[in-house]
RNA sequence: UCCUCGGUAGCUCAGUGGCAGAGCAGUUGGCUGUUAACCAAUUGGUCGUAGGUUCGAAUCCUACCCGGGGAGCCA
């Protein structure tokens, strides 16, 4: 048996490939069948007079998804998906797919999350599967290059660690329990014990959050060192990060085509060090004229493209009436699209005079809503570092700044492109004394965090970590406008199933 | 919880007060090189649900259900 992404170490070799049916198209003494094999897709070429009258009827009754062996000669053809065909001699049909419910054609959302399970197989979603694998292992070998060790922190928590997220509730025997929304005071203690540790692995957050930046079950990475500052945690999350995207663009280059990702964005991620601007600055650029000038062009710029695709979409209605079949059917496709441009326009409309009041009016103090992290990142082609946020809106464990004591040594890694937030994390409070202040300001329950407070009590050191959220990192690196389609089976509001 | 857009054939959608439609999928037939193949024929409907207005409702009104996008919150 051969895989389909080996075809090219067996040019003109006889092979067998097992798979499923892609795609085919027939015509009476040739059919053409797509087989996909999970490493890629080969167009078969089942020629009548070269398998015989049998095999040749055979391979007409496979449908989409019907599971198939093949056997045939590799021939390099550049006509070909992947530029090598299989010329067959055989063919074993293992089962017919009856009706299989994604067809070659467009599907809408609530009906593709309906078939998450098939939907996987699609071109597309194994691509972008793919990526994410990529991105996984390369974090990995990133901490573990790095001399980090893995270590797991607990799913069951037994308390609502920082007190503001809304957490899911389960049983544990006869107590309460929450799953867990971060492992970082777990990361803390382990980092005490190996010095440098990251976890990887899943978090919860029962929040009503509809958007596409947010599952309900998503899986972050959490590294956490002793003895790093601020600078340092920067530093090593500006290297994770590239190496990330240098791995994925050195290995997963056809699969970034298939999603149509614009590779040049990601180039410029790996090879140029990340905008570092404080929350202050931040703030002013926010409110500065050039933020208020690039939303105004943006909204003349909507309107004007909304006027030409109206004007568009009301001539080839005209010309649809005596157009020919082809035609027909290509000003279908484009009207299509314009009424989905459309939507889109009218909602940018919509949203820009909000975004442009929120940016102008922003108070410094404030944590930085979505739209206004999307104008901050419109500016810049490289993930952007923002640093020194108001302590206020931030975690009771990050560390105050020494020269502001308003400040929180915090740090956020703004994706560009609008994908927002996919790195947030700090300094940690490293004085016993301080922390069981802030402990008693947010009026947290001290005797839950006792063991915590005795990594300040035993061998206080200063230390650093962040979290990165995966599924945000890989709708990212493969420009996919939501996160369902980064997670095998995404958890979000209204989905449990598949 | 709030704002906003939507729900019409298996799928994607058009139809905005007067006979329920198209493309694709399915089925049947045709065609040796197709690339979301093509050509011809054909099957397929509780117009989200309930109520109301009207001679007449997919279309107008009310309530509810479900989904998309966003706010808040966040990775």
């Amino acid at each position: 048996m051969t895989y389909i992404n080996q075809l090219s170490s067996h040019e003109d070799e006889s092979v067998t490939l097992k798979g499923w049916v892609y795609n085919s198209r027939s015509s009476k003494a040739i059919h053409f069948i797509e087989l996909r094999d999970g490493t890629g897709l080969c167009q078969c070429i089942v020629a009548l007079d070269e398998v015989g009258e049998e095999a040749f009827e055979a391979a007409g009754t496979l449908k989409q998804e019907s599971s198939v062996e093949i056997t045939g000669k590799v021939v390099k053809d550049d006509r070909s998906v992947g530029g090598y065909e299989l010329h067959a001699s055989g063919v074993k049909v293992i089962q017919v797919a009856e009706n299989y419910p994604i067809t070659p054609k467009d599907h809408g959302v609530e009906f593709l999350m309906e078939n998450r399970h098939l939907w996987l197989r699609s071109r597309r979603q194994w691509a972008a599967m793919q990526v994410r694998n990529t991105i996984q292992f390369a974090i990995h070998r990133f901490f573990q290059q790095e001399g980090f060790i893995q270590m797991d922190a607990p799913i069951f928590t037994g308390n609502a660690a920082e007190g503001t997220t809304t957490l899911f509730e389960t049983e544990y025997f006869d107590e309460k329990a929450y799953l867990t929304q971060s492992g970082q005071l777990y990361g803390e203690a382990m980092a005490m014990a190996h010095g440098k540790i990251y976890t990887f692995g899943p978090t919860f957050r029962a929040e009503k959050s509809k958007t596409r930046r947010h599952l309900t079950e998503f899986w972050m990475i959490e590294p956490e060192m002793a003895f790093y500052d601020l600078d340092m945690n920067m530093d090593l999350a500006e290297k994770m990060l590239q190496f990330v995207v240098k791995t994925v663009l050195d290995e997963k280059r056809a699969e970034l085509e298939i999603l149509e990702r614009d590779i040049s964005v990601l180039e410029k991620a790996a090879a140029e060090p990340f905008k570092r601007i404080s929350y202050t600055e931040a703030v002013e650029q926010l409110k500065s004229d050039k933020t208020a000038n690039m939303l105004e062009q943006m909204e003349t710029d909507r309107k004007e493209e909304l006027e030409s695709i109206q004007t568009e979409l009301e001539e080839i209605k005209k010309e649809h009436g005596s157009a020919k079949k082809w035609r027909k059917a290509q000003i279908d496709q484009r009207i299509k699209e314009i009424h989905a441009r459309i939507d889109q326009i009218e909602e940018d409309l919509r949203n820009i005079p909000v975004w442009k009041k929120s940016a102008a009016g922003f108070e410094w103090g404030a944590d930085f809503g979505g739209s206004d992290e999307t104008i901050l990142t419109m500016q810049y082609d490289t993930p952007v570092m923002v640093h020194r946020y108001p302590a206020e809106v931030k975690a009771f464990y990050m560390k105050r700044d020494p020269e502001d004591e308003s400040l929180a040594l915090a740090l956020d890694v703004l994706a560009p492109e609008g994908y927002g937030e996919i790195v947030g994390g700090s300094q940690r409070e490293d004085s016993l004394e301080i922390l069981q202040e802030r402990i008693a300001e947010h009026d947290l329950p001290e005797d839950l965090f006792n063991w915590y407070l005795d990594l300040r009590k035993f061998g206080s050191v200063p230390h650093s970590g962040f979290g990165l959220g995966l599924e945000r990192t890989v709708a990212w690196i493969c420009g996919l406008t939501h996160v369902r389609e980064t997670i095998p089976f995404p958890r979000m509001l209204g989905r449990l199933r598949p």
